[in-house]
DNA sequence: TATAATAATGTTACCGATAACCTCAAAATA
DNA sequence: TATTTTGAGGTTATCGGTAACATTATTATA
């Protein structure tokens, strides 16, 4: 590997001024400046960041932590994450905690030895507590994505779950609907909490009763096995008219098992649920979805962990954004008499 | 910033006693090994990679560099190669280049600076030769993915394109179809040429003319702009009765094309192509596709890396990998009488 | 003309770890 | 008992940069 002393010896000229040249800091006078730049062509130089990283005590080199590296809404965000990072002058490593506490922990470890400057995390629930304290601990700024943690104050973008599943099983109301199911994801998650709220208050303000019978909890990860979810549809009686699901995941999940007792969607049932399907809802505009703006999560959110870290001296106060979820009606909602 | 001198001082032993109980090397006394995770654990010591990296002259952090992140081909085969890099004690650095040669310049810098240990990259096209010369030249190992690049000599995993757009084409003519369209990316990109050559194949088996006018090229990206193809599809006379796209992008931005004019998919035309679109698919099977074992190609170009970086000495000869596409027949197809 | 300021460059120490070599006492062997 | 081996740990140098502080000429100012 070619360093900065190779360099320096072959222009003649001590290591610091090379440095000096690379960053363009002090004053070189324009003879010097052009020979070194003319020795690290020639030697094909490349800066090693590792120990620039180590003198400088910053890597330059952000996190973005996701729960379902499948799911489009975090791609999407990571795409808007990925923009505004870049703007910044930092690089993104990332990881995909699968909706699993111990992969989190796993990739907390490695947030922590890898030293990055700072952190844009999906939490996979309440239990990720510590591991938010541990960063805190470390002196590892980080904002939030998507979801609360009880017990951590910091930034945060979240989106408006409550105002959405209310705004879904309006909707259904509106549309005759009177016995309306809810499939949701874990309630250690705050966002799936703000959801079955969501979806309570839209019962109520309908002045339909809330029955906790007709609300199904699970992961807003692929599912497994539909099994469960299957027995839990068989014994409500009487059978729902719609289903909303807390997410993209959840709404395709329930599509697949429908798909297998051959129940038409939305002939038979009619299905709402949070979050886009992709690029690919464009053109087969099915599910009708409370869509977020998966890419100004990643975008700002990104912002604020830049903002966090360039002001680190000053104590900003916690900033929290909330985007709103757009409902965007398509065909999977049948119109009752 | 907590480091191994701190514990050292606190357990009152030397640096290197603390380096050789957190890397479990060399010889050290119960007692004191017990000593010094106490104190590891009381200080919260936390190993710094970055010095470690500097002197052991490896990251263990590796590179993907994909060209689509909103394409569920490159997040599935995120998902395969993170699962590899993971399972070897890797961490996993990854870049979105967009299709854009200038994109991909800047994470080659990136690459090169962090000192990575190995790039798993899907080039964005011939033009990217340059890119992996310079990786060659600062011995930066790599795999190629999905794409070939004339002029280097390297691993790499492949699609067999060929195969599967004549395949495509075949299944077409079986359905009654003489007509038929091909919509491809850049022939600068290797499986672009592949798919277009495959396309002639399955016209010239099935005694069909091939017809220049008939191919559009474009990018394998998502399309800013549908006009310049909406104006191709007027000019062709006899229109196709079926259109292959080159890949499920492109699919899609027909379909969209199509929604806008209120053609019908299949009634009006059909369509079939390569890479499937993700969970979605399985729940609305709409689409006909060539579909590629997209978390293979992650898992085993991941493999093929982390071999080549650890076998590093011994000349391995070049390997190369070809995985089948498998037809997944649904119902973007009309079959004509 | 003597002195201070400035431009251009060099020297040294350090970031946090680890490899390689060294030391010293206790145990094993001749 | 004398010598070698082994166990347990310490010292020093190094990875490739950069901050902070020297060190020179040279130019500007008193």
């Amino acid at each position: 590997m070619v360093t900065i002393y190779d360099v320096a010896a072959k222009a003649s000229v001590s290591a610091m001024t090379v440095s000096r040249v690379i960053n363009n800091t002090g004053k070189i006078s324009d003879k010097t400046r052009a020979k070194v730049k003319r020795v690290m062509e020639e030697l094909g130089y490349v800066p090693n960041q590792t120990a620039r990283s180590l003198v400088l005590q910053q890597t330059k080199l952000l996190f973005l932590l996701i729960t379902d590296i499948m799911n489009p809404f975090y791609t999407t965000l990571a795409r808007g994450a990925e923009d505004a990072a870049k703007r910044s002058g930092y690089r993104l490593l990332f990881g995909n905690s699968d909706e699993s506490i111990e992969k989190e922990s796993d990739y907390v470890t490695t947030i922590l030895t890898t030293r990055v400057d700072g952190v844009l995390v999906a939490p996979a629930g309440d239990p990720s507590l510590p591991h938010l304290e541990s960063l805190r601990k470390h002196k590892v700024p980080f904002v939030l994505l998507d979801r609360e943690v009880p017990g951590i104050e910091c930034d945060i973008v979240l989106g408006d779950s409550k105002d959405g599943a209310r705004r879904l099983v309006e909707h259904l109301v509106a549309k005759g609907h009177r016995n309306i199911a809810f499939v949701n994801g874990s309630p250690s998650v705050s966002s799936a909490r703000l959801r079955l709220q969501g979806y309570q208050d839209g019962m109520k303000l309908s002045d339909l009763a809330y029955n906790e019978r007709y609300v199904f909890e699970t992961s807003f990860g692929p599912l497994s096995d539909l099994t469960e979810m299957g027995q839990w549809l068989d014994q409500l009686d009487p059978a729902p008219t719609a289903i909303v699901a807390g997410n993209n995941v959840l709404a395709v999940e329930i599509l697949r098992l429908f798909r297998e007792r051959g129940i038409s969607v939305p002939e038979d049932i009619s299905i709402v649920c949070f979050d886009d399907l992709g690029p690919y809802s464009e053109v087969e505009p099915f599910l009708t979805v409370a869509a977020q703006q998966a890419y100004q999560f990643g975008y700002m959110g990104m912002q604020m962990l830049v903002e966090r870290i360039q002001e680190r001296e000053t104590a900003l106060p916690w900033k929290k954004i909330v985007l709103p979820a757009d409902l965007v009606i398509r065909r999977s909602v049948k119109t009752l008499s």
